[in-house]
DNA sequence: ACAAAAGTGTTTGGGGTACACCCATGG
DNA sequence: CCATGGGTGTACCCCAAACACTTTTGT
């Protein structure tokens, strides 16, 4: 900040959520209907308050409209092109819902991983519409919202590949291989070899084999492994995949 | 965007540049002191115009700043805690310069790297005092600058690692392959073997060799190479230090 | 001659990749 | 007995890491 400025102007600013969840099969984020305005879809997100830090924003975002709190959630980046509200359908709905509907918003991107798991309990306690779409058939969204969505999807893939420990932010506490893999698969969209994938992770024992295994299923019962946490943090800077 | 809100708070938007410089030994990074207000460092920054991205506003600044335009920028992220305005004389220097000097400042981090050769011809035309710190013997800034930075640093780093050419944005049209290493250890801030170095690079064949060498240096004079960008493009994908 | 950096190869170990068969269970 | 996924080992190759001496120039 280095001189007198002369522009008063204030954007708003807004926090938008790109909330991965993964079903067993594949990557999904969490998407709402607009309430007033033609059903068009977006990612969750609203204007921040003026007493709470950008995390903080987040998770209110995030907490009103799943129930989930402590969940994994950091920040990707900033979007704020002057002309990143240009959709007609775009603009009414603003007009509708904001004091000052023609001002311009910046908006910082958030993405988070929550697995179903959990989630799914919640979903009848909604106020809005709101569901999974599958990352890779997101159909059109709202503002640039489809570029924020891109955006997290290359993020959450190098993070994968350079820390274990956000694939198992997307797992239940309990999982196979089997699990641990298709997520890998999903996420980096490529099809990955059974005993080197198995191999990488028994050798550098970040997981825990429990005394449990599947049950009722019409094959081989799988073992099931929890995540090392200690274990993560001695190797944490060594690990990738 | 969910909810029709009943919040009508704007912040201020800045943009804050971390510019990243080497000289062959250390890597710095450029710091002014404000016109007015106690000796204070900062890192060169703006509020955002109404009309312009927030890349825009970066090269702005960074154009207002040093007369270079064109170089290497990329947005870091937003910082924007309620408090991160708290020393004393950060206050009373936004008392001021700002029309609003209470206004909440939500800012857009981007880092920035330039090769000094091209810099200094320009040092002289600068409006404020403005200067090159060593990055590793920083003293304290305004606001969470010193934060910034070290988020900056970070992510230098990382990209250093995975993208090869973010590394020819320090250095010369012309450099030796000693300039060369020199860079990767100021910034990874350890030593390298000198022939892993070389062959990584050489077999890469990311170099071309210039009909040129030193002059006037009192040892072997070293080859002089260029970043073959052609090549580069062709294998940036796989190539890693 | 001396100081200072340029330039150059080999060995070794560990890890990535490719690849195919038997096992346990439910129906 | 059949379908389905669980679970296992080996061979090869490449690359990262460690390591020391000769060459060229200016003084």
């Amino acid at each position: 900040m280095t001189r007198n400025t002369v522009n008063n102007f204030n954007p708003h600013v807004s926090v938008d959520c790109v909330i991965f969840g993964f079903d067993g099969v594949r990557l999904n984020v969490l998407i709402i209907e607009r309430e007033q305005g033609g059903g068009v879809s977006a990612l969750p997100g609203d204007l921040i308050l003026d007493d709470e830090t950008l995390d903080d924003s987040a998770n209110r975002v995030l907490y009103e409209l799943t129930g989930l709190s402590d969940i994994y959630l950091k920040q990707l980046q900033a979007f704020g092109d002057p002309d990143r509200i240009k959709d007609l359908r775009d603009v009414q709905w603003l007009r509708n819902v904001r004091e000052e509907p023609s001002a311009r918003v910046i908006t910082i991107a958030y993405y988070s991983l929550v697995n179903l798991q959990n989630f799914s309990p919640k979903a009848a306690s909604f106020a809005r519409d709101v569901r999974w779409e599958p990352v890779y058939e997101l159909g059109e969204l709202a503002f640039d919202h489809n570029v924020i969505v891109d955006k997290a999807l290359e993020q959450l893939r190098l993070n994968l590949k350079y820390d274990p420990l956000i694939g198992f932010e997307l797992l239940p506490e309990k999982f196979t291989l089997r699990q641990l893999q298709k997520l890998y698969e999903a996420v980096l969209n490529h099809t990955i070899d059974k005993r080197n994938f198995r191999k990488k992770f028994l050798t550098a024992k970040l997981l825990k084999p429990l005394n449990e295994k599947e049950q009722g299923v019409p094959h081989k019962p799988a073992q099931y492994y929890e995540f090392d946490r200690k274990r993560y943090m001695r190797i944490k800077d060594k690990f990738w995949f």
